[in-house]
DNA sequence: GAGTCATGCTTTTTT
DNA sequence: AGCATGACTC
């Protein structure tokens, strides 16, 4: 299990300008050290003959030109030898993106174009930076330490960190997550009396949060927001208590990571410039899922531009602008909804006039038959530049179609496919990948992996870092590190209970408010709070000595003791230990985890801090714990759709194609959604190599109750010819070996391009009901019916079925008869 | 202040 | 169905 945490994230550590950084964990050494690279592991991005042999006994690897262009396809090669301008490397899936970006450096080096610690490469995930340091390590050996190879969050981390003092800011800032975040957004909302009806803290907090990807702050939004537009004083209200809240806690949310750093770039200019001339070449991947916030941070990180207009520009302009490469898919942006835009991408050639752009379209990942199915899908979008992916690998298996009566059903198929593949030989568990629109939907899938004994790991979903006894330890940690994180203080006041409640919380506070001091400090004045119960004021006095305790520690003990310490101390693991809550056994064996996951870390960073050590924590994303894919027996991986980019499996199941369900049924209301709903099918499809499945349910519980969802659109979009259906849906009939390809006058909507999709249930006729009837249903049983609406296909009754609840059915699709 | 019960809302997707 | 918040009771 220490592969949750086996990829701890960050990047190289650069010789230079680290003497304000906190120390962080000697990563890169850990890579280069290692074993040599495993020839068959499936690497995300593959490019055609590779040598990537192994690592001449650690010393560094002198790559000669020969090596670097080996293998590579005109484009490819064009991508890595470019100079001077601007490159847009517009990359297919498969496509060899990764290849071309390491080569690229690893050349840049080879010809003495720059040192390593002039590059700056920025990518989505931690687990692609690790993967992009690992494959330059192979390249370069260990000069890559000194490159920055890190996300953009990361990178502004260590920005801020380092310039902090500059800004008036502390460096031992707090990262709050999206949790943290809205936890304090509720409060400011609190604050503000407003409605939680009419003003969901929720959407408050996307609100804010786009705002901020769009670099307005508090002061600028509220400059233009109405007065009279209720919404807009609520946002701008918000917004304001909120960034004042951060600010007064010394923590920085997500997206003020990098707004922050794009403000302070262009508010200090000797920063910039020291940071310009530090970057001559920056690479950024994934360039389609940038934000307006991240597309201005490289443009001032690139720099060069408009200094002509500036008075002071004559010094400035002898920098030249850093050479910069994006990497990108239009088809695969999948991240519009937090704020990403094409446009940045689309636009490229615009913003960057001298840009060249480079096409790589070849694929070297699946089969024919697999890219025409995912081009046809991804061709039905509109407004889209030709592209086509093609491979010289030849058509391979036709992709396999399955429409199960339910998703247990669905569940039951997959693992027996699995089984079948593992036993011909065909597979091994971990060549396979099942991928699903939402999270709730592994469950089914878990449960039949977990009865036919499959080995699996779920990716993602109830994430370790999101459970509750997590947070909660991490909040003492947080609150020891930086006393002022009024919401991590606020969580632990009374957890364990204490006897420091709601009221006497909402003392404080208003103590605080009042006299303009940190939350922190009122509780140690309680004393001068008006209102408080004698009772609380003592609870208050306590739990202030626990924390100067435990702070005592935090001060002179490494990180692992001091959460052993806040764990025992705090009473909290008795609490859970007490308990006879089955829930709270495994809590326990997650702090365990926790505990385990602090010493790794310590053991990997002698030097490190609680604070490097919490943000490591801040940072981590659901793809960095991707199963290790050299672990022996290996195991079936589950994840979202959303995860598995950049990922690539023999075997893919993609499931749950219902219209509903996958497109989801929130991509309904707009085209635009539903085009991003399928880059994401196209996504998924082109994570296959060999063997793909596409899979649905006739009935899929959502929300507790069963729904009869037609087949996906995306299903009608692949050709007929490239599939082999296993099982089409029916229901009521039952054959498998009658195939049900009838009457053409009942096809579904789409013309009933693909078999399985949509064209049996026309078919079936609704049988009417009047109040009063019995019926009887395949799963609840007997019952009566209150009420019946809707005609024909629509109709829909109410039934009470008595102990198993009253039921809206509908009637085209319930398995109900009239008794 | 804390525990128990009822209600309503949820499910996108992530750094 | 499951979770979180809120009302209600002790």
């Amino acid at each position: 299990m220490s592969t949750l945490f086996g990829d701890f994230p960050l990047f190289a550590r650069p010789e230079a300008a680290s003497s304000a950084l906190p120390s962080l964990p000697p990563y890169v050494d850990d890579e280069t050290r290692g074993d040599a690279p495993r020839g068959d592991e499936p690497r995300s991005e593959h490019a055609p003959q590779e040598s990537e042999g192994s690592d001449d006994g650690g010393s560094r690897r002198r790559a000669d030109a020969v090596d670097l262009m080996e293998g590579l396809n005109p484009q490819q090669r064009q991508a890595v030898l470019h100079e001077g301008s601007p490159l847009l490397i517009v990359a297919g899936a498969g496509s060899g993106k990764t290849t071309v970006l390491t080569r690229r450096i690893a050349r840049l080096l080879q010809t003495g174009a720059c040192r390593p610690s002039e590059i700056l490469a920025i990518t989505f995930t931690n687990k692609a930076a690790a993967e992009m340091v690992e494959r330059i390590t192979d390249l370069v050996g260990p000069r890559a330490k000194a490159m920055w190879i890190s996300t953009f969050h990361s990178a502004c981390v260590r920005i801020l960190r380092r310039e902090a003092k500059i800004v008036g800011l502390k460096s031992n800032f707090s990262i709050y997550d999206s949790a943290d975040a809205l936890r304090l957004v509720t409060l400011c909302a609190r604050e503000a009396d407003l409605d939680p009806k009419r003003f969901p803290p929720k959407s408050l907090m996307i609100q804010i949060s786009n705002l901020k990807n769009e670099l307005i702050d508090d002061e600028a939004y509220a400059a233009t927001a109405s007065d009279t537009n209720p919404q807009e004083r609520a946002v701008s209200e918000v917004y304001r208590l909120y960034t004042a809240r951060l600010r007064q806690a010394n923590a920085f949310d997500f997206d003020d990571l990098i707004m922050t750093t794009v403000n302070l770039l262009r508010a200090f200019p000797q920063v910039a410039e020291h940071y310009r001339r530090r970057f001559r070449h920056i690479l950024v991947d994934e360039y389609q899922d940038t934000n307006h916030a991240q597309y201005a941070l490289v443009r001032e990180l690139v720099g060069g531009h408009n200094h002509q207009d500036q008075a002071d520009g004559a010094e400035s302009a002898l920098l030249p602008p850093a050479e910069l490469t994006v990497v990108g898919d239009a088809d695969q942006s999948i991240y519009a909804f937090r704020g990403a835009t094409i446009r940045n991408i689309v636009e490229f050639e615009n913003d960057y006039p001298d840009a060249t752009t480079i096409l790589l379209e070849q694929n070297y990942r699946s089969t024919q038959n697999i890219l025409s199915a995912a081009n046809s899908v991804i061709s039905q979008n509109p407004d889209r530049p030709a592209k086509k992916l093609w491979t010289d690998q030849g058509a391979g298996e036709l992709i396999v179609g399955y429409v199960a009566d339910s998703e247990h059903d669905e569940a039951r198929f997959i693992a027996e496919e699995i089984d079948k593949l593992c036993d011909e030989g065909h597979a091994a568990p971990k060549d396979v990948a099942i991928f699903y629109r939402t999270n709730a939907q592994s469950r089914a899938l878990e449960e039949v992996l977990v009865r036919v004994g499959l080995p699996y790991k779920v990716v993602g979903g109830t994430r370790f870092y999101e459970r509750r006894e997590i947070k909660d330890a991490l909040a003492y940690l947080r609150v020891l590190a930086n006393p002022t994180d009024t919401v991590n203080l606020r969580r632990i006041l009374n957890v364990p209970k204490r006897a420091i409640g709601d009221r006497a919380e909402a003392m404080v506070a208003a103590f605080a408010e009042r006299e303009r001091i940190p939350f922190s400090q009122a509780l140690r004045q309680a004393e001068e709070a008006p209102g408080l119960a004698t009772r609380s004021l003592n609870a208050i006095r306590s739990f202030v000595q626990l924390l100067d305790d435990m702070t005592t520690v935090a001060q002179t003990a490494r990180p692992p003791r001091v959460l052993e310490a806040v764990l025992e101390q705090t009473g909290y693991l008795a609490e859970l230990r007490a308990s006879r809550d089955p829930q709270d056994e495994s809590r326990v064996e997650n702090l365990a985890e926790l505990v385990a996951v602090v010493e790794d870390f310590s053991r990997a960073n002698p030097e490190g801090t609680l604070n490097d050590f919490l943000e490591q924590v801040s940072l981590v994303a659901d793809a960095d714990q991707i199963p290790d894919k050299d672990d022996d027996g290996g195991v079936v991986t589950l994840m979202t759709l959303h995860t598995a980019k950049g990922l690539e499996f023999p075997v893919v199941f993609v499931t749950g194609l219902e219209d509903g369900a996958f497109p989801h049924s929130r991509a309904f209301t707009s085209n635009a959604e539903l085009a991003e709903e399928r880059r994401l099918a196209y996504v998924g499809l082109t994570r296959a190599r060999k063997r793909l499945y596409l899979t649905r349910a006739e009935s899929r519980s959502m929300w507790g109750q069963p729904q009869y969802n037609p087949p996906s659109r995306f299903l009608a979009e692949v050709p007929d010819s490239l599939m082999d259906w296993k099982r089409l849906g029916n229901v009521g009939a039952s054959s498998l070996s009658a195939p049900v390809r009838t009457q053409p006058t009942f096809t579904s909507p789409r013309g009933g391009t693909s078999a399985g999709a949509g064209r049996v249930q026309a078919n079936r006729e609704v049988i009417s009901l009047e109040p009063g009837e019995k019926v009887s249903h395949g799963s609840f049983g007997l019952g009566t019916v209150v009420e019946v609406s809707g005609v024909a296909d629509k109709a829909i009754a109410t039934v009470d079925f008595g102990s198993a609840g009253t039921k809206r059915l509908l009637l085209r699709y319930a398995p109900v008869e009239k008794l």
